[in-house]
DNA sequence: ATGATTAGTTAAATCGTTTTAATCGAATGT
DNA sequence: ACATTCGATTAAAACGATTTAACTAATCAT
């Protein structure tokens, strides 16, 4: 298999036939001996070391295609990804990964950057090559797929994919206790753009655990981000807008990390404090969450352990397992840093 | 291959035997057609037709793992990474599979996290699953590879290995040339932890390239890290040590973009302005980077580049390219941001 | 007309495993 | 003593593609 010729030795490639003439057997005993499979029940004790011992002597190793050829079992998953190598995507694949790793299975990663019909036409080829099931990763699919599908945050619901999402729920109630418990009562919100996968999830979630602890929404202090900016100024201009209306507050929950920065700094521009005359708790824990300055309170995506649930529940379904959820909901964590603190007494 | 069973269709896989079959010939032709092989040679052209007809018909898809078992070629690469997932690995990754992807050719990817004997089980496990080269990313590999291999940011040089590598002389050029058109000209340095795999050569080239600019590097002001802590507060006590020396600087070359953030923290604490009172250049552009304030100036390795150069020369080798360089250096690039400005009149 | 070419196709070997059916001698039951 | 079961192993048929050698039938040269 492209191996570098390495003169001066044994070319052959040990193959199970040729560790069968080793000991004078023939190739179907020795790989019933070596996959103990039911077949070998009357082969006695003696003759499998001597099977073990030749295989090892010889350093035999299964062609992993002969065998793939007749069991059709490849220990292989595919992963989907709209895109790797960005602080979304990437700690989800390390963690399938390493739930991977301690099963032996391997993955083949394809990235498809929103095209549909590269999207068809992988899935394709990762079928051809014989993938057990596939992940993806914040990715439409359209049909329903035809091997065990997970999907990490699946911009649609298809019957047959269990799709893993964030607890919405349970990341307004960390986000708004913690703001409650600092005595915070006028609180401004950042919606997020409509287009994104789960801004309206987190809405509703926000709404109903705001009227359940008693937190008032008040849609004066409330901001549609209606563009799609990647950088940090993403929120600049929105609560540059949301000063202009001089209503006061003294915590604003922004839509994620990154709109959380471009809010500070127009915060910062207008005079006020972060956190001493404004709080401000962001989403997602981007990397760059802990360098800035402040370092921001947000609620954690625990992006590893989707990856590794997703992992995880889709081997289970390869290996048997008939039902399975529809959705399984990953609780975020608060992470507390500078970015918030005590409501100033009076604002 | 682990269909779901879609009741009411044909089950029966499409086979080479199938095609041949519904137009009435054997698979040897049909094979030699699809493959335009040269034994196709005499085959009339009016039959190929017929053939490609059939088999698009039939949505006939040749068996992989058949295919390969016979070719011994198998279109697919390991890469082996010591993580994923982190800023590093991650880009290098995208760059990988945006290089392959273009090339038809799929990667299996490994993750060692520094456990020799994992890298040595995981070797053999891609090579049994028949990849035809491996990229290595910021990883030992002690002896001589049986595949073709290029190494990322290799921390040893082996050879039949070609080594992708900053150009940390082009690295210090850019960065010191922007310092001294700022006209700074007490420049303050951070040398890199030893053990980092390349922090004697960046040193090696600073110290190169500010002879041949005529820049001095006066050793009072420069500090030697020796932790390897992972947090931006990496710089921060290498920085304190330094202004306890009480000499006056107006610029500072931190070791990276993290040591940086420390750096600056300290300096600020020590209330020198960044950038009014001192410059300060980081190194690696991290997503943190563009985010902080100020926003900093840095050399920017371009990983998603070394992915692809690797992957390019990659298969290179695997077809057929009998020569090839140990060492292929990648040009960084100067991102000036908010952290540096020109050196004050009287420091 | 006879042998040599050529065109068009097929049969069969091969890649390396797995698995089922078959074999053959020894042991067992009655 | 004969059929039967058991124990240990083998032969052979898959799996699905590729490739080489072989085989017709038609064509060509002489």
């Amino acid at each position: 298999m492209g191996q570098i010729e390495t003169p001066g030795q044994k070319p052959s490639v040990i193959t199970l036939k040729a560790v069968a003439q080793h000991i004078g057997l023939t190739p179907g005993t020795v790989s019933a001996v070596l996959n103990d499979s039911p077949s070998a029940r009357s082969i006695p004790q003696e003759t499998k070391n001597r099977i073990h011992a030749a295989a090892k002597e010889l350093n035999y190793r299964p062609n992993f295609f002969a065998r793939t050829l007749r069991n059709k079992r490849t220990y292989t998953i595919g992963v989907i990804a709209e895109e790797i190598g960005d602080s979304y995507s990437s700690p989800i694949i390390s963690g399938i990964e390493q739930y991977l790793r301690q099963r032996d299975y391997f993955f083949l990663t394809v990235v498809h950057r929103h095209d549909p019909v590269l999207l068809n036409r992988y899935s394709q080829m990762l079928s051809e090559r014989g993938v057990e099931g596939i992940i993806t990763v914040d990715t439409t699919v359209n049909e329903a797929p035809l091997l065990p599908t997970i999907a990490i945050a699946g911009h649609k619901k298809l019957k047959g994919v269990t799709n893993i999402v964030l607890d919405h729920q349970r990341a307004a109630v960390l986000a708004l206790n913690h703001l409650k418990e600092l005595s915070h009562e006028r609180v401004a919100f950042m919606k997020g753009n409509p287009l994104s996968s789960d801004a309206q999830d987190r809405w509703d979630a926000i709404c109903t655990v705001a009227a359940a602890i008693g937190m008032k929404i008040d849609p004066e202090l409330t901001v549609q981000i209606d563009t799609d900016d990647p950088t940090p100024m993403l929120g600049y201009p929105f609560i540059k807008q949301l000063l202009t209306r001089q209503k006061p507050f003294t915590a604003l929950f922004a839509y994620n990390d990154m709109s959380a920065i471009g809010a500070i700094r127009a915060l910062q521009e207008q005079g006020l404090r972060v956190p001493q005359d404004v709080s401000v708790i962001g989403f997602d824990d981007i990397p760059g969450a802990a360098f800035y300055t402040p370092s921001l309170t947000t609620v954690r995506q625990p992006l590893n352990r989707m990856g590794e649930v997703a992992a995880q529940s889709l081997l289970e379904r390869i290996e048997g397992k008939k039902e399975y959820p529809s959705e399984i909901a990953i609780e975020p964590e608060l992470v507390v840093r500078e970015s918030t603190a005590k409501a100033p007494s009076f604002s």
